[in-house]
DNA sequence: AATGAATGAGGCTTCATTCAT
DNA sequence: CATGAATGAAGCCTCATTCAT
């Protein structure tokens, strides 16, 4: 490899992080390499010497977007209880970049997925190994044993992911609101079915 | 003149079905009028008698979209019990057209919606309409009532809204699988969901 | 031929009227033939009926300035004196449309005429016919022979038209401003041009 | 790079000279940017990266237009007599390019300032600044003065310009003469207009 | 390593013309 | 006679990509 901070480890990243933010604002095909280079204040040509062509910058965005995740399952697994584990993952969406931008991506990324292969096994790998994460978390988490109303690991981390994506795709209708206001709003009624899948009934309600 | 429908409405829906097809594949800016002219099987130049460009043509599909899920909540609010409508909501992506088209397609239109405020509107329209629709018929459903969970109508409506659109956004990667296996899947987890939110804990299991 | 007002030559009337609205308007090569169908209130395949193609409407409202301008080269050698003959020349501009529709036109007959070789025959006849009668009116008239100006009837004959083409041209620039206004005023230079050739130096100033 | 001139201003004028010759052989709008592209040797999109769209294009001939006149009434300015101003400014239409080039190109440009305004704008821009440069002259010049004939300068200058555009108009159908040949034929009208207008009656015959 | 001028294929759109009704 | 739906070539413009400097 490279140390830390060599000019093309440097120079990719800066790329990167100029084609994210266009990828964002633009989706992934009507922005143009100009936009990027423009954004990322370097010539078009010299992206092409870290990148051989647009897809390449799409997928190395791609992986990003999976080393992220993959990072945030890390994080996640070391959360001392299952409820925090979750709240973890769900802050996922917030980074350098504003929550929006991050939602705008991901759903563009999917979008894309249901079209170009290669992305799609990229989406698909991210998933599964999200879903996998999060499924031993449960299967190993007392509270989810004890409560499990019926429901197979596995079933309960599909509910939790499909929660989590379908917040995210909602996320692009209020490009224009405050990104707390929205995570907040969101993150309450996620509680809320945390707790209605993870509390045991002898509990009663929880509040 | 024609037996049915007048030409005009004839064209107009040919040419609408073919987009669609088109924009599921390809997206909504990947796909040409080329693309859409020879799925329809007509020429380039007859598109623009029915629409005045390719913005109006997407503008008539996200139209078309939002229409079809009116219809959709006018006939879930007419199931007996608030499970069948459910049921009927969940289905939706099932018409002339195979599910995944309908996914496709959904992903990107919230993609773009991302970028293009006339469709962001639209979107939204769909979806507050959509999310009043169930929310009321949340609080005139006596299983609700009972079971509620502490959770108020509207932060249930949006947990189930969010598990659908979450399933709907994974479809993308699922292209290739029949989608009756897919769908079946994800129903069970849906109703996994829903017995959890409105089953009296007195009825003990329902499912 | 046919009678007077048989459809054929009504027809081929009202199209070629709407024409010479739209190729004023817009041009001759911008004018679509939907436009001259609209604006003469039929189908665009009608036109096609009564004109081989667009390039023969045209060439028909070129053939039609050369009968007008005949005509007024009629009327003109009817007058008393030349300088009554000169001012029905020079209002040749105006019929039932406003003077500035026939100055745009004109203006972009002679445009049409240095590419369109057909055009240019017709255009070069038109103003040939013309020099050829005014320079004949010319020669008879006495005012004529008695002042001279030391040049011959067709220098005399050139200088009148080079200075009506002149002020044509510039119409085109005061599209917006009453078209009475236009015309007094240059009306007034050129009777002072007039005045100038054939006014005798014995008989003093004539105006 | 180059010795005298940088590549942009270089490429601009590349450009501008193909376009003109486009212009002048096909008109503002029959004239494609491909014509123009391979007249000039280059690639279609490369005029993009010097001029943002066609009518820029025009614009800029249209600018140049200006600027020519403006230089050729700097020249007539330092001329010793009046007559001999005229005679430069009458010998406008020869630079780089055949006369007919740019009698086609100014007739077009008239025929263009009927319809677009910004172009009607620039036109009337040019004939005002060289009116009053013309009316001016005349109103500084002893000849003129003399002979007067009753006419303001203004008027004068009036009468002029109408025959230089008059003369200019009938080039275009011309276009296969030997050029020398029709400007001398011009000279000859325009002088006698010049030498009537501006000699006195004392001196007699002057030519 | 870096630039940005240059290319040309391809996309959207218009429009003259045809033809079935 | 009249309509207007339909065609497809052609025009304007964009943009991924290359390459000389």
């Amino acid at each position: 490899m490279s140390s830390r901070l060599d000019p093309p480890t440097d120079r990719r990243e800066q790329i990167l992080r100029a084609a994210m933010i266009c990828f964002a604002r633009r989706g992934f095909h009507q922005a143009s390499m100009h936009d990027i280079s423009a954004e990322a204040g370097i010539s078009v040509g010299l992206i092409y010497r870290y990148f051989e062509n647009k897809d390449a910058v799409i997928s190395a965005i791609a992986d990003q977007h999976k080393q992220r995740v993959q990072e945030l399952l890390e994080r996640a697994r070391q959360a001392p209880t299952l409820l925090e584990a979750l709240e973890v993952l769900f802050t996922e969406h917030c980074c350098d970049n504003t929550p929006q931008v991050i939602s705008a991506f991901v759903v563009d990324l999917f979008a894309e997925a249901g079209r170009n292969p290669r992305v799609a096994d990229l989406v698909r790998d991210v998933t599964t190994t999200a879903m996998k994460g999060v499924t031993e978390l449960i299967a190993k988490s007392p509270e989810a044993l004890a409560g499990m109303q019926n429901m197979s690991p596995r079933e309960l981390a599909e509910l939790i992911f499909a929660l989590n994506d379908g917040m995210l795709m909602r996320d692009v209708l209020a490009m224009h609101r405050p990104p707390e206001q929205i995570r907040e709003r969101q993150l309450k009624v996620a509680r809320n079915l945390w707790r209605l899948l993870f509390s045991h009934s002898s509990e009663g309600a929880i509040a």
